[in-house]
RNA sequence: GGGUUGUUAGCUCAGCUGGUAGAGCACCGCACUUUUAAUGCGAUGGUCGAGCGUUCGAAUCGCUCACGACCCA
């Protein structure tokens, strides 16, 4: 403890010692104070106002923020709050103060205290809407000092790790929370406009279903019994179709236990929505109007720029299959390069792709496509066709019974969406979950667990039922032309610091 | 996991082929009633990420480690 102290910095010590200064003659940390006004509605409301609007009608004006900036020219200063919205200016002076308050306290606030304060707006002489203040208060002293305020913080990891001072300190990383929040809201006010009724299932499960992906293991004590993280909420939701709830969504996280990177955290944000008596075109129809909805909601333009790309969602999207995408993109491959598996295995090996000997057509193919066409699909396009044997929750095509009625959409090069006409024949699911246990016992720690109480659920019926999940994070990402998905989440997970 | 690269004052950075550390901002003092990266003058502040080694001498060279960033798998 004296160690500590003996090794703070000079800084904090002295803010240190005015607080104790604060503590000896009033309250230090006050809670009475009440603004009725904040920066982003005065600027609104009477930035274009004049000097000699404003000074004919005195508007008076209470608002607290945090002090960011401050320019002390003798007897009279001026500084810049920082609230929820914006900045505003403050004009202070000595005279319109109580007797001695200017120099005695205002000069020896800090940079990054917490003031609430008084006064009439006007206008500066360069056309600045501030305010003239008659009365100001210290309400939060600040210990430490904020970064530097013309680069701000050029260290990535303290933007990470002291996510607060970055949203002190950038407006553009607040900014993209704030439309994080908006995509949200967007999408719960889309959904729930469509009948979709949003629902809460298990984060903690007893078989980790939904997804083919390695989960985090931990343990209930009382029960002495393992549980997993989820690494989707799919199987709950198709339960709750099942149950009579034809039309549901979950916003929420899931946890796989991978590799971080810029596209990869291990918890994640991701949408699911279910509707019955619908087919997987149906959902790509309604992907396509909440793109577009969200764009036009933004940014009012169904055009988005995503590092230095430009991208519409205003016209349909493209779609074409697995093998067509192959195909468009290795025009050097025919059909029958992709025919057959040991065709395939050629072509995959030419790739260097390595090729496990229990990889069946289906698999191969979409090894070739991940390394070849994944991110190359920069305009918003659907794949569709998806081999069943890397589908296994997804209803086999009537046609052709080697793919499922399955898409995913990409834009950016990244994949976004997933979604499928859901498998409800529950003899079929059953020998799909057999067919991923195999793979599980052959090595395979991402294939499935089978369930046989979602196989119970499916023996009492389900409707006809597409559904579909969106990763948010990436959906942010694109919407807020953010580079790493760190830069979307508020605290992504990082290293313990040592 | 591999490659490239970074870690120096509270923040942003400079510091050559080795000779014991520098700027701007912040902070402290003085001046200043329309500034906004305010300004002018002055002062304070660093076991140079950690450890080991080479050397008379290491922020600088070498090795190991920690934590990042970017690219690749």
């Amino acid at each position: 403890m004296s160690e500590n102290q003996q090794n703070e910095q000079v800084q904090i010590k002295q803010r240190r010692e005015k607080l104790n200064a604060l503590r000896e003659e009033t309250i230090a940390f006050p809670t009475d104070f009440r603004r009725d006004v904040i920066a982003s509605e005065l600027l609104a409301n009477y930035g274009d106002k004049t000097k000699e609007e404003l000074e004919q009608e005195p508007i008076r004006v209470k608002l607290a923020g945090r002090l960011m900036t401050r320019r002390i020219m003798g007897k009279a200063s001026f500084a810049h709050i920082q609230d929820m919205s914006g900045k505003i200016q403050l004009y202070v002076t000595r005279d319109t103060l109580p007797e001695g308050f200017y120099n005695s306290q205002f000069k020896k606030w800090d940079i990054g205290d917490i003031i609430g304060t008084e006064g009439i707006l006007f206008k500066t002489k360069v056309g600045e809407l501030s305010v003239r203040i008659d009365a100001i208060r210290l309400l939060t002293k600040a210990l430490r000092p904020l970064p530097e305020k013309f680069h701000g913080i050029a260290d990535q990891e303290i933007k990470y790790r002291q996510r607060y001072l970055d949203l002190i300190m950038s407006e553009e990383s607040r900014k993209t929370f704030v439309i994080r929040s908006q995509i949200v809201s967007y999408i719960r006010q889309f959904l729930t406009e469509r009948q979709f009724m949003e629902v809460e299932t298990p984060m903690m499960q007893t078989i980790p279903g939904g997804a083919t992906a390695k989960p985090f293991e931990t343990h209930h004590n009382a029960l002495d019994m393992g549980l997993y993280l989820r690494v989707a909420p799919e199987l709950y939701l198709k339960r709750l179709v099942v149950g009579g709830f034809e039309r549901v969504f979950e916003v929420n996280r899931n946890f796989r236990n991978e590799g971080l990177s810029s596209r990869h955290n291990p918890e994640f944000t991701m949408l699911e929505f279910y509707q019955a008596y619908a087919e997987y075109d149906d959902l790509m129809d309604l992907t396509e109007e909440m793109l577009r909805g969200i764009a036009i909601n933004i940014y009012d333009s169904t055009q988005i720029t995503y590092q230095g790309e430009v991208y519409d969602f205003g016209q349909s999207f493209d779609r074409m299959t697995v093998v067509e995408s192959i195909l468009h993109f290795n025009p050097e491959l025919s059909a029958d390069h992709l025919a057959t598996r040991e065709a395939a295995v050629k072509v995959a090996e030419e790739l260097t792709i390595p090729i496990k000997d229990g990889y069946g057509l289906g698999k191969v193919q979409i090894e070739i496509f991940e390394k070849t066409v994944e991110h190359r699909l920069m305009n918003p396009t659907f794949i569709t066709a998806y081999p069943v044997e890397v589908s296994p929750l997804a209803r086999r095509n009537d046609d052709d019974p080697h793919v499922t009625d399955r898409f995913e959409f990409f834009v950016g090069g990244r994949e976004i969406a997933n979604g499928f006409t859901e498998l409800n024949d529950a003899e079929d699911q059953a020998a799909r979950f057999r067919n991923q246990v195999a793979e599980k016992e052959a090595g395979d720690d991402e294939a499935m667990h089978y369930d046989a109480d979602y196989i119970t659920a499916l023996e009492h019926g389900m409707p006809p039922t597409a559904g579909e999940g969106i990763g948010i994070d990436r959906l942010v990402m694109l919407f807020t032309d953010a580079p790493s998905i760190r830069d979307v989440l508020l605290f992504p997970h990082m290293r313990p610091k040592t």
